[in-house]
Order: C-alpha cells, then structure tokens, then sequence
DNA sequence: ATCCGGTTCT
DNA sequence: AGAACTGGAT
C-alpha cells in the first residue's frame, strides 16, 4: 500500500511537475481563501479575492470592521457568499478572541490549533487541514473529494471509507514533511480536475493509465 | 444541465 | 440520507 502511494506520488510529479500551491500572497489570504473554495472552482474564488484586494480590504482588521452584507457581496462570485460571509466573519472573531492576531493563533501546536478551527463553524475538516498546511504550514494532510475518487478508482481503498481513514493512509505511507503533503494534495487536485473527473473521466489520456 | 479544491442542518 | 447554501464556467 506504501509502495503504491508513494508510487502514485512519483507518476504525478513526473507528469505535472510542481504545482506550486497554495496561491496567495500571505497567511491571511490563504486561509480566507480555503473557506471560499468550499465546493467551488478556484477561478470563482480568484474574483472574490481580487475583489477584496482591489479595495484594500484583504486584511484581518479591514475585513473585521467590514459588515458582513459587503463581505457578502465582495465574495459573491466564490458563490454561498452570504453563508460565507458569516463563517468567515465567524473565523476572524474565533482568532481574535482565542490569540489576539493570526501570527499567534497559528504559533500553536497543530492538533490545538486543528481542534479550535473544527469548533469554528463553516470549518470542517478539508478546511480545517488545509488551512494548517497551506496557511499555517503545519504538517497536515488534505484529503477531498478528489482524493477519494482518485483512490477508489484505483481500488485503493474502500467507497464507503471516510475522512480519517483516507487520511491515515497518507500519513502512513509517506516521509513526515510539509512539502510532500502540500505538493501531493495539489498534484491530486490537479488529476481530478484534469482527467479523473465526475463525470466523462479521460482515462484514455491520463497520466495513470499504466499505473 | 452539470460541476466545482464542503459543511451544516433536518 | 437528503436538503440547503449559491454563482459562474464549460
């Protein structure tokens, strides 16, 4: 099982090459980024950055003194912009009140860290993980929708397998460091979004065809 | 029409 | 398990 996955990690890379994620600027935009991508194509989420940005307004006290009906309608094309906007309102009053800034919300181990961002609602575990890696750099490995598909087409694991377990083979099979879980993720979002899509999947074409 | 780098509520 | 949140690209 190692093997494969190590193996998958491999093929990807060599067909790919680095993807160099996450884009943004800094810590902050990353992390509101990663809860604007919820069930939504990056190209959307890019609009509602870049609308935040052109007002000045991507910062943590810029966006806090915002109402939230401006949030929601900067964020609008990343879509559930009114959802969206309470959670991220939401998220902000969790690290003020918890830290004060981000600098040291994110100075706390990363199992605390993960166990208050879980609490924070509109944050579950995708998002949780991926602003630990992306945004915080902690060592964290980000597991959806993709990353499910990807495995089972390959009879990797299980339809039914949840969450943690698709993590733990992750975790299990590869070296402990930061940069693998952060270029593995990306390069599976990459194939799925590519070649082993929902629907219509070019597995004729696709980079794993031997594999 | 269908799909996105999901999560929460019923 | 299913519904709701939701806009833009293909």
């Amino acid at each position: 099982m190692a093997n494969r996955i190590q193996q998958l990690y491999d093929t990807l890379l060599a067909h790919f090459g680095p993807q160099h994620w996450w884009p943004g600027d800094t810590p902050f935009e990353v992390m509101i980024g990663a809860v604007l991508t919820q069930n939504t194509n990056w190209l959307n989420v890019s609009r509602a950055l870049d609308n935040l940005k052109a007002q000045g307004l991507l910062s943590f006290e810029r966006l806090e003194s915002l109402p939230v009906e401006s949030l929601a309608e900067n964020i609008r094309p990343s879509g559930y912009y009114n959802q969206k906007a309470k959670r991220l309102k939401g998220l902000l009053a969790a690290i003020r009140a918890d830290s004060g800034d981000l600098e040291t919300f994110f100075a706390q181990d990363p199992a605390t860290l993960r166990d208050k961002l879980l609490q924070v609602k509109g944050i579950g575990p995708e998002t949780a993980d991926s602003i630990l890696l992306y945004a915080a750099e902690k060592q964290a490995f980000v597991v959806d929708a993709y990353t499910h598909r990807i495995l089972c087409r390959h009879n990797l694991i299980a339809e039914e397998s949840d969450y943690h377990e698709i993590q733990e083979v992750f975790v299990e099979a590869l070296p402990a460091e930061i940069a693998t879980y952060n270029e593995y993720h990306a390069l599976l979002v990459r194939l799925g979004k590519d070649y082993c899509k929902k629907t219509n999947p070019l597995c004729k074409t696709c980079p794993l065809a031997d594999f």
